[in-house]
DNA sequence: ATCGGATATCGATAGACGTCAACATAGACA
DNA sequence: TGTCTATGTTGACGTCTATCGATATCCGAT
């Protein structure tokens, strides 16, 4: 077993992916990771399914609590693989239904990409 | 000319758009919205352009001194535009070259978006 | 074992997108 | 005027992607 599942300690599994992007000019390796975690939230359908286990109660969804986004059952799905593709969403399947929850410190790593350096002139 | 039809020159792509992810599920025309800021991001050289012009010095930069990015000028030319059109960034011509800057106040807006929601349970 | 609901995968298709070369435009300067 | 540099626009081409219907898979219940 070794299933541990401590309480994460103050910096969770949040990778240092990149800088802020107001930092310095980003490197091509790092756009190219850092692009796939945007490109992801990029479409509409992905945002609104995104938004929806994000604010979902208890921090996770089943599939059928969110998929009323106006396109199909196979649409869902391909978006919400992409979205775990990206790294944004995880899944876990309890008896008949699918739960996706968003990855812990996801939000952090974009919003400090996002973050304006302090000493910006 | 007469059919001065054009489009309303896109709002200010900065606004309260929309509440963050966590705390509600996005409508369709909230998530249509601001899907068009992430997709702006959503590719690694907007992306390595947008960080070089929001960490330059001064807060703005010429396209000369960001246009080393590994494509061609047209294709730097179509991906500035490109987030020009996405309100992340403005332009302004003075003599030969032409320089962007970062919208003030976009980075505040879409790091309000990936803010968490603070009582999540 | 079988049925039925929930979700994922497959195959096809239309449209969007990134890229480039060629050309156009704007300003500086002689 | 004309030329040179910097940047934007156009048109074409190949690739990626969102979408769907059909089908497969998983699982609980009968």
């Amino acid at each position: 077993m070794s299933n541990a599942k401590v309480l994460p300690l103050l910096e969770p599994a949040v990778e240092p992916c990149c800088p802020p992007l107001t930092e310095r000019p980003l490197t091509a390796a790092e756009a190219e990771r850092t692009a796939l975690m945007f490109k992801a939230l990029g479409d509409p359908v992905r945002l609104r399914l995104f938004s929806a286990v994000a604010s979902h109660e208890g921090g996770e969804a089943c599939v059928c609590d969110i998929s009323d986004v106006g396109v199909s059952q196979p649409t869902v799905s391909h978006h919400l693989k992409k979205l775990k593709e990206a790294g944004l969403l995880t899944s876990e399947r309890r008896g008949t239904w699918v739960y996706y929850r968003v990855e812990p410190g996801v939000l952090a790593a974009m919003g400090q990409l996002l973050s304006p350096t302090a000493a910006t002139a």
